[in-house]
DNA sequence: ATGAGTGCAAAGGCTTTGCATTAGG
DNA sequence: CCTAATGCAAAGCCTTTGCACTCAT
């Protein structure tokens, strides 16, 4: 069940002085919640919905942890993650772990993270820069999904 | 407020055609309603969201307009498309238009097509298929999106 | 102490569904 | 004719919000 490509992210200590760093910039509290919030962010490796965070942590609370991840979000601490379905997934913002993309599975909903080569990344770059100038468009980020069937549901439809 | 990146569409009498055959084959009738739908997502040439068709055509009614859209969606002559809000956006199929991405304007929320050249296209089929690969990951598609501020919302910022 | 954060429940908003009516083949 | 499709309204479901209570600073 672990992620198929390993994806470097920062250390736990580390990570947490940036949120706590982050946070603070945006006068919000690093309360006990939120600390654990961006811990089972990093425990999970990849984008996660709502229910896979209260079925992770049994004290979390709809509520709040909907309200916290809006608030992470504004810490850029953490972004959404658009899926296939219709529930909304979340992940540690891209500077706290490397760039990279997803693979969307049709038939679980569940999200993993892969990346491409630094060559292939920058050759895309460029030639996504190309188009998108023509269009008068300012790119603030791209989003690259692979969909398809993992390697789990492809073994269970056998 | 044309398309920044023209992309070649089938023509409206052979998609005709082919909307009445795919509907046939999933034995769904070809009503003058869908012959609309087809008609106004043809004429959008971008994907567009539910109220952007109710908007272009007042017959449309919208819970008619969800399930046709299924339907559609189902005899492979739509795609949907996630945009960045919660409004679901509706296209032709991709062997109706050419193989093309997303420009995704995060300030109105608009989509537009664009395409890369086939050369960059090609290297990046290879890289994601590769890493696949790596992931046991069966790939039925890819989904490469532009995230920014399309032309219009720059110049009304200023 | 004092306002931010939290929990519970109720409300919102896009989408789906039930049911009677209409129309396609 | 007879089933699929449509229109209207009501219900669903993920998400957001209101409000009183609790905790961090």
């Amino acid at each position: 069940m672990k992620p198929p490509n390993k994806v470097a992210t920062t250390a736990p200590a580390q990570l947490d002085a940036i949120a706590a760093e982050r946070l603070a910039a945006i006068e919000q509290r690093y309360t006990s919640q939120r600390r654990a919030l961006v811990n089972a962010l990093q425990q999970a490796g990849r984008p996660v919905s709502i229910a896979d965070l209260l079925d992770a942590n049994k004290s979390f609370v709809q509520s709040s942890l909907y309200r916290n991840l809006v608030v992470l979000e504004q810490a850029q601490l953490v972004i959404r993650v658009v899926a296939h379905d219709d529930f909304a997934h979340y992940e540690l913002g891209e500077e706290l772990i490397d760039h990279h993309h997803h693979l969307i599975c049709t038939t679980c909903g569940r999200i993993d993270d892969f990346e491409i080569s630094s060559d292939d990344e920058h050759e895309l770059l460029k030639a996504l820069q190309r188009s998108a100038k023509r269009a008068g468009f300012s790119v603030s980020g791209h989003r690259l999904d692979l969909v398809g069937t993992c390697a789990t549901c492809k073994a269970a439809a056998v």
